[in-house]
DNA sequence: TTGAAAGCGCTAACAT
DNA sequence: ATGTTAGCGCTTTCAA
């Protein structure tokens, strides 16, 4: 670590340390004499101002933690870029961590946050973290949630309508005369069973509808192609119709597991994905998905998290809910 | 931020503050009677470690700062999946920034990582930051760079062979039959430039191929859909018979706009691209690219970085150069 | 095995 | 306008 402190400054300014502590922080109230002088000395020095010390004073830091589940999947990048752009406005930086790279998953990440002492914290949770975010809070760290709403109301968030996302692929499977139905996720994730949720209950009152659901293990594109290569395996008579899966790095894996083993989509199987990642619309077979505006979902969701940290008192949990919107394309519908 | 300290634990649990330490630090230098008080105190305040305090006063923060150019590009996070897996066997844990997300780029977030005391930075430069580096180095904090090789000898690094790398794009669209070469990149970053020789080098001695170099201003999908389009306005005698393009990104974005303006990739224009991402095996037009390594690239990264953080005295500067692979897709070749 | 005390680098009263 | 000083929470001699 760097050595020079505020102290070696003043000693070659020959001014106090608390003459430099305000060129730092309080340039007005120093004379523009001095304030030569200890800038000289600052870059003659190379100093650099220590965050901790400084943090350990003042009580803040300044910085976001921001918890993804993957950060691969293009979707959580761009709510990423969403969060930076609007934390960088307020002067705030953000330390990024991908769930995915901890055995424990995002509890590793929200202890290394308080230990830290981020201002607050940014998560996309995956698994059962309420109760831990109720003790940062209790500890002084506030949460908002993203892409995932809290029933309890007890923390902001900013999401989309997961209910309705799954009703809008459903909807637009059984238009396009789908009736044996598959669904591939994670239930015991909340955004993907509120995605199945909403798309069991569009199929209510439709004749000769069936619905299998597949849980799955990593929802990434691997597993999605043995997922593909599965279903292209069964009998024609056992094969569904259409797939619905919880996002698009899965959809596009299953696409390729399907047309790898000779299937063709949408004829044989149609697939509809989640997020309206950026690739899917460049796919070998572009892929319908419901679309969710993840980069405004970062920055409102950092956007809150800021309120809530320059609120004087305890503030009222807000839920920012969008509205997910279908993007048909070729892997529903065949187009010319 | 969390306000329960070393001493309430202390003061709860009957012991001296040096001995909670103890129990965090040195479990076996403190009686288990001890040891059983404090743990429950600890759980029953919710107590949670300070780390800036402890950095200040160990003087060591035990992360790892990775700034990376465009943590959208999936080779970048490639790479980061790497470094965050090494880094975490040794205990590290890793700052990630985006510098796309700054205005002052990569620079920015050095300054945030010095300020923070990172005990090392990883970084995929862009821009001209080895000064800045040096800068770091002197005050005491090393820095490996990745993707791109330090000529002076100063920095350790691990990249892989991009003069090689499109060499081999070169010969590939020789061997293929195509003279009227476009490349599109950003010469002034450095392993886009290497990349621009090695291919400019294999053409030398190959009669009539003629080379034109265009400059990009950022590097992404949206500026390759852009020049796609460019091309196939452009006269049939002056359109390219290929494209090398300096990152899958912009490749894939470059074939969107020739097919959408009504060109036939290959037949009209072939398409090289860079990385060979996850996404181009799977996209509308499979895209030939250079691949590198990117996981593994990450995690010799992060090693090579932990051990000179681990070495007792200055370390000699080493060199891991990977070899890239051409993988030969549809964008350049009719298959079957 | 345990405790007292100093100090990491910084900021913020307070005094001058 | 500038300096003195205390203290943020922790670890680490050193002494008991």
């Amino acid at each position: 670590m760097s050595n020079v402190s505020i102290r070696d400054v003043a000693a070659l300014a020959g001014v106090s340390m608390s003459t430099v502590s305000n060129v730092l922080n309080n340039p007005q109230r120093v004379s523009s004499d001095a304030a030569d002088r200890v800038q000289r000395a600052i870059e003659q020095l190379g100093f650099v101002r220590n965050a901790a010390a400084r943090q350990l004073r003042v009580g803040h830091s300044r910085l976001l933690g921001l918890a993804l589940i993957n950060i691969s999947n293009p979707f959580f990048t761009d709510v990423a870029m969403g969060v930076e752009e609007a934390a960088r406005e307020a002067g705030y930086s953000v330390l990024l961590g991908n769930s995915a790279s901890r055995p424990d998953g995002e509890g590793g990440f929200l202890d290394l946050f308080e230990k830290q002492r981020v201002d607050g914290v940014l998560i996309v949770p995956s698994g059962d973290v309420l109760e831990k975010l109720d003790g940062l809070r209790r500890r002084g760290t506030p949460a908002v949630l993203i892409d995932r709403i809290d029933d309890r109301g007890t923390f902001s968030s900013v999401s989309t309508d997961d209910v309705l996302g799954g009703a809008l692929a459903a909807r637009h499977l059984l238009e396009t005369g789908r009736r044996r139905l598959w669904y591939i996720g994670m239930p015991e994730v909340r955004q993907m069973r509120d995605r199945l949720e909403g798309f069991r209950g569009a199929l209510a009152g439709t004749a000769d509808v069936t619905l299998h659901v597949e849980t799955g293990r990593t929802i990434d594109a691997a597993e999605g192609v043995d997922y593909g290569r599965a279903i292209a395996a069964l009998p024609t008579g056992q094969r569904p119709e259409a797939v619905f899966a919880a996002n698009d790095m899965l959809a596009l894996g299953v696409i390729q597991g399907l047309t790898g083993a000779g299937l063709r989509v949408p004829q044989d199987v149609a697939v509809v994905g989640y997020d309206d990642i950026v690739f899917s619309a460049a796919a070998a077979i572009p892929l319908t998905s419901v679309r969710q505006p993840s980069g405004r979902m970062g920055s409102a969701a950092a956007a809150l998290l800021i309120e809530e940290l320059s609120a004087p008192g305890p503030v009222v949990p807000r839920s920012i809910v969008y509205e997910p919107r279908l993007v048909i394309r070729s892997s529903t519908e065949v187009r010319d």
